[in-house]
DNA sequence: CATGTATGCTCGCTTTTGAACGAAGAGAAA
DNA sequence: TTTCTCTTCGTTCAAAAGCGAGCATACATG
């Protein structure tokens, strides 16, 4: 028994259970209280439980998120270094709307310390979640949710984030090209980025250093739309120069 | 039995019965009236209970508003045996309105590992999250966040619940009183119920023993719409007459 | 080889619990 | 009202259970 696969199944336990014993755990698992302690240490950390004399409690609200949040701490550093930037471009009260995306959510973290308030439009399920108890006024686009993701899409949510105006659309992308555009892996999500676009008086792009060049499925909207870039690398000087053509301010760590 | 669960627990018959006794928790978990003494003091800090001479009373104030997660594992005996008699009642492949309440997000855990394949409509952002790697079609109906809460509300939740119609509206409430009918504590969350209803073929209300008689804020809709109701205790014969007047079937543990 | 991770073990510290006893509150009787 | 009695509380002490830090060992990884 390897120790991921014994905290997958203190895990499971807590999911059906909603909270665990060091002693029998230890006596399952045949070892020492210590460890047991130690993983439900990793755990609190990670933030799945809250850890109480003799056991642990789930944490109702990150209750299925592990997979999200392994996969959103890779990168994080680049994330975090693009989401810096956002705040001073963004107008406190301002409305914005956001995609689905790791480096969005990451950006919005930092806007949530700097800003007092905001009106957010998301599809997003895990920003719904992380902002059930700040002081933003969030608004749900409805859809229909997209499999193996936390991603609102579908004809509802396109209505629906079509009713709104807002000042800036804040979204990210899989990769962008001089020739092809700014792609995405599924048409659902780059349908309604196209849409958010749209509604939005300026457009904030987040792109990592590994989307330039990246060539994805399918095109959502062109450079003329942009209005903003944001990275965590200084681009190539052609990539400056293409930018500078379509009159796009770009943003990046000197 | 470990000291947290036990608080949880007398946490738990607080809120069913609004006030305990020193004495006869004390025997029924074995412990001396120290102990409970402590419990009820440690309570009292965190400004849950008032004790007074030989228990402690629940402050009124805290318990409408209680944070999800805490709300959610409170009475998690009595929401999981109200969850069992679900399955039944929902054919394989059949669509479903969820409301945001935790007897409800319970139910559709039972529902989950029972069924292949449903399609739910659902305000509730936990239930969005936890749905979002399973099999099932699941729709989100939008709208504005509310705040401390997990649950889409507003204009343009009403609207997107107004575009479907499903087989079963699965639905819960804070309180049932043959006078007043089917009350809930906020009006965006006891407005949206109302179309929930009325766009379903059948209504299941999710009832647990604490709710019947219990007064709250705003009405919903009325047991005329209510085709099914399933508890965790056989409730009283006035309750039952009721049912019986109103054609509505109870479900309990018998 | 060096490095990092996982685990077990020991020791001192903290939390929890029960027992004991005096203090305080409730209710009845004067 | 005052007094008396019984119950309930709070405090203190000691024992037991749980915990964290530090160190050593084992094993994989580079």
């Amino acid at each position: 028994m390897l120790a991921f696969e014994r905290r997958e199944k203190i895990l499971s336990t807590l999911y059906s259970d909603k909270k665990v014993f060091v002693a029998p755990l230890a006596s399952t698992f045949n070892v020492t209280e210590e460890t047991i302690r130690r993983d439900l240490e990793k755990l609190e950390r990670e933030g799945v439980v809250t850890r109480n004399y003799g056991g642990a409690t789930l944490n109702e609200r990150t209750s299925e998120d592990l997979p999200y949040q392994t996969r959103n701490t890779i990168n994080l550093e680049e994330k975090r270094i693009i989401a810096q930037f956002l705040p001073p471009l963004i107008k406190d009260g301002s409305s914005i709307m956001a995609d689905t995306s790791s480096t969005v959510y990451e950006a919005l973290q930092v806007l949530q310390q700097s800003k007092d308030h905001l009106t957010i439009i998301t599809n997003s399920v895990s920003i719904l979640q992380d902002f059930a108890f700040s002081s933003f006024d969030v608004f749900s686009t409805g859809g229909s949710l997209r499999k193996n993701s936390r991603s609102l899409v579908g004809p509802s949510a396109i209505r629906s984030v079509q009713q709104y105006n807002v000042d800036a659309a804040v979204v990210s992308c899989k990769g962008i090209s001089m020739t092809q555009g700014i792609m995405d892996t599924n048409e659902p999500e780059a349908d309604l980025k196209q849409y958010m676009q749209n509604q939005a008086r300026r457009v904030i792009l987040l792109v990592d250093h590994t989307k330039f060049g990246a060539v994805s499925l399918v095109k959502t909207f062109p450079f003329e739309q942009v209005d903003c870039l944001l990275t965590n690398k200084k681009p190539a000087e052609e990539w400056l120069d293409f930018f500078g053509q379509h009159e796009i301010d770009v943003i990046f760590p000197s």
